[in-house]
DNA sequence: GAATACCGCGTTTTT
DNA sequence: CGCGGTATTC
């Protein structure tokens, strides 16, 4: 028996083994949380290699996160040795990238298109907006970039879009989506969407394409498959839709992204969509600790669909879980930190075995100034990415224009930065000469014809910003991508800008250009034979999780999201606060809700030794200022899912939280209200040993009564003047859509709540007042 | 027409 | 607080 047979006996338990070793056909993977599903990937892809049932490049596996293919590009290297490099391993959106860059041609992709972020999408959108006279008060440019992004998701091309259009909301949408796609196709640019769509389109238009792909890879491998949406669902059964091959791999627990189309139907529906398929579950658990993994079972047993599963382990059942509920953010925060400095010394931890999750990254900042306090190394993963920065932004647009002349979004950002007297007029005027005549800038610049087309004013000054890319883009082969660089914060004096304006912010700035041109000679040297194109895509594609640095040793803050297929040892959840998490946003219908919890599951399920779980009774971020909340936050409502004996409160007002009905203001209960006070009483009235704990008890009542009478104070204040709508009539909403109005009522102080159903995003309470509504006007 | 100075708004999660 | 939009000056 060879050393890689013996390890498929050893290190894989049955239904494991039955994975890797069941290669015909299709297969559909449960995997629960922690049940190595990383492991079966990589021990398919090897065992694929091993048995010569394939070639190595015949094989494309599928992963969400750059993280997860390179991990598992890792492991197989491991197995197989040097032949796991020829493996097609990549995310969605890189492998169809690569594969629009080598066959995109057939569909009349241009081979050096750029990527669109999603801001870049809105800009594009907000331009066409502006071209077609539509308001931009009346829609709003991101609600609409995003109706586009929705509709290729689902593959739908403007036309159909446009067919489908209902009311007046989707009209304009459509006429939008048609014009940003002309603007994208002259601009020979690609967004998010379109890196699948256009694969799809690919594939189903060039026959010849389809037959040569579906030759070139004979196993796929499609991982988190609880998360594709239409368009990655289309890609994942035209791939396997010859010779069946497919293995995927999820958990529809663990489906966190239907904000963005992901839709767990399709893991649901497997067995339907390929009858026959071998469908393991795979229910044991390597990661956690009994006393976790029981918690985040009952959690998620609140959810009515799912696929039936009982996640087990035998790992023993370790310390329980604790809750501690703060007085404010910065109490908990603090309390996290001192919690790792004493795992530190007692358990001689590294920083590197915590990890603090939360709901959304605007809680990340309270972490950053403690962290910084204590000298506790941290990572905040996601955020404020570095390529995100302005002058980051500025270069990368550079490189892009370099690359693709036509390409007028980068143009636009830097074609008056450093400011050069091309203002928004000429801009525009630039953008018609190029458009109407199809040419990208570095050709304007001897098309002496045109010239006289971009007006008097700016000519001049545009011709020669022209010149400079045209010099650029022909030079560009002949220059690795940090000399490249180079040149272009040179001679076009961007560099001289920010060194003359020697402020603390250019320092800054020139500083971080630095680091790019590091990631650039890093670049240079990893793939000498690659140039700019892939540079770009690479830069385009680089996820949140990628910033994570596992080797560094420092406490890593990130979102549930970025946390997704993550572990650690010491988990901290932390803001665990309803409107918070669950987050106000998606609470209020029973779908929204149960994603919420599944992140939460998510959350927990990331622990293998130790969790804890927090809130706070105040969150001083700006979000709650701005609005003038009182404070006095409740703790999550999935608190009280988990089993009580299940989680330890570490204190007096932690405990009310939890166990006094907290989620009813003013309800806490008298008995716990006393033991409260025996206990003050007993402490001698330290107020700084239990802050939170009487203040909340008074609080919630007294709380509750003064919101009662403000909020009665303020219905009993008579309208002056009746609502300005009626039931039955039709508004529009800028992000929302167009709607009926279903019902009125009187919301105090004048104002009204107009409860409106939506054409597509369904019924909403909206303040007359404060919405952004018009009426439209009924046709006929 | 462009550059600069101010005001107001908005923040869920991300490829 | 930072960005985008508007008002004002060059």
């Amino acid at each position: 028996m060879s050393d890689f047979e013996k390890s498929l006996q050893t290190d894989l338990n049955k239904p494991q083994r039955e994975a890797v070793t069941t290669l015909d056909g299709p297969v559909l993977v449960l995997a629960g949380a922690g049940s190595g599903k990383t492991r079966v990937i990589a021990y398919r892809v090897a065992n694929l290699i091993y048995t010569g049932k394939c070639e190595p490049w015949e094989i494309l596996a599928v992963t969400f996160t750059n993280k997860a293919a390179d991990e598992m590009g890792d492991r197989v290297h491991k197995l197989v040795g040097i032949k796991g490099q020829d493996v097609s391993l990549g995310t969605f959106h890189r492998t169809c990238s690569q594969i629009l860059r080598r066959w995109g041609q057939e569909i009349g992709v241009p081979q050096e298109f750029t990527i669109l972020d999603g801001t870049e999408s809105a800009i594009v959108a907000k331009r066409c907006m502006k071209a077609l006279n539509v308001d931009i008060n009346h829609y709003d440019p991101k609600a609409v970039a995003s109706r586009i992004s929705g509709a290729k998701g689902n593959l739908i091309h403007w036309r159909e879009y446009q067919e489908r259009a209902i009311d007046r909301y989707e009209k304009i949408v459509g006429e939008v989506y048609e014009a940003y796609e002309s603007a994208l196709e002259h601009a020979k640019s690609l967004d998010f969407d379109d890196l699948i769509m256009k694969t799809v389109d690919l594939m189903e238009d060039s026959p010849k394409t389809l037959d040569y792909l579906q030759n070139r890879y004979r196993y796929i491998l499609v991982d988190e498959y609880q998360d594709i949406n239409r368009a990655q669902y289309v890609f994942t059964q035209l791939f396997a839709g010859r010779d069946r091959n497919i293995c995927v791999v999820g958990d529809d627990d663990q489906s966190i992204y239907a904000f963005r189309g992901a839709d767990p139907k399709y893991i649901l529906n497997f067995e339907e969509d390929f009858p026959g398929a071998l469908v393991i579950k795979l229910e044991e658990n390597y990661r956690s600790k009994s006393s976790i993994l029981n918690a985040a079972n009952a959690l998620v047993r609140h959810n009515p669909k799912r696929h039936y599963k009982n996640l087990w382990t035998d790992r023993g059942e370790g310390d329980a879980i604790q809750f501690k509920y703060s007085r404010t953010d910065e109490a908990e925060a603090i309390d996290i930190a001192e919690s790792i400095e004493t795992f530190m010394k007692v358990d001689k931890r590294l920083y590197n075995d915590f990890a603090v999750l939360y709901r959304t990254n605007a809680i990340s900042r309270i972490f950053e100034e403690v962290f910084t306090q204590y000298a506790i190394p941290y990572q905040i993963i996601g955020g404020f990415r570095f390529y995100d920065r302005k002058e980051i932004k500025d270069v990368l647009a550079y490189l892009k224009l370099v690359m693709n002349p036509w390409d007028t979004v980068s143009l636009q950002r830097i074609v008056n930065t450093p400011t050069r007297g091309i203002g928004e007029k000429s801009f525009t005027k630039l953008v018609q000469v190029l458009t109407e005549h199809d040419i990208g800038v570095h050709e304007l610049s001897y098309r002496e014809d045109l010239w006289i087309q971009l007006g008097t004013y700016a000519a001049n000054r545009v011709i020669r910003f022209c010149e400079m890319v045209r010099t650029l883009h022909e030079e560009k082969d002949s220059f690795s991508v940090f000399e490249l660089t180079g040149r272009i914060l040179d001679e076009t004096g961007y560099s001289r800008k920010l060194e003359q304006s020697d402020t603390i912010e250019a320092e800054g700035r020139l500083e971080n250009i630095e680091e790019l041109m590091g990631a650039i000679t890093r670049f240079d040297e990893a793939y000498p034979t690659e140039g700019l194109p892939v540079f770009l895509e690479q830069v385009a594609l680089i996820q949140s999780q990628d910033n994570l640095d596992r080797d560094a040793d420092s406490v890593k803050c990130l979102t549930a999201h970025a946390a997704k297929g993550l572990e650690f040892p010491v988990v901290f959840v932390a803001a665990l606060e309803d409107g918070l998490f669950p987050h106000s946003r998606s609470y209020h219908d029973p779908q929204g809700l149960e994603e919420e919890r599944r992140l939460c599951y998510v959350s927990i399920t990331r622990a293998m030794d130790r969790l804890f779980l927090s809130a706070a009774y105040s969150r001083s971020s700006s979000f709650w200022r701005t609005r003038g909340s009182l404070g006095g936050t409740l703790p999550s409502r999935f608190l009280a899912e988990i089993p009580e004996d299940l989680i330890e409160p570490v204190d007096i007002a932690s405990k009310m939280a939890l166990r006094g009905d907290a989620s009813i203001p003013g309800q806490v209960p008298d008995a716990v209200r006393e033991t409260v006070k025996a206990e003050y009483s007993e402490l001698d009235g330290d107020w700084t040993v239990l802050p939170g704990a009487y203040k909340f008890a008074e609080q919630q009542g007294e709380l509750a009564t003064v919101r009662a009478n403000r909020r009665q104070a303020k219905l009993d204040e008579a309208p002056k003047e009746p609502s300005g709508y009626a039931v039955g009539q039709t508004v529009c909403h800028p992000k929302f859509g167009e709607g009926k109005i279903t019902k009125i009522q009187p919301a105090g102080g004048g104002d009204y709540f107009l409860q409106i159903n939506f054409t597509s995003e369904g019924a909403k309470l909206l303040s007359e007042e404060k919405a952004p509504l018009t009426l439209v006007e009924e046709e006929e």
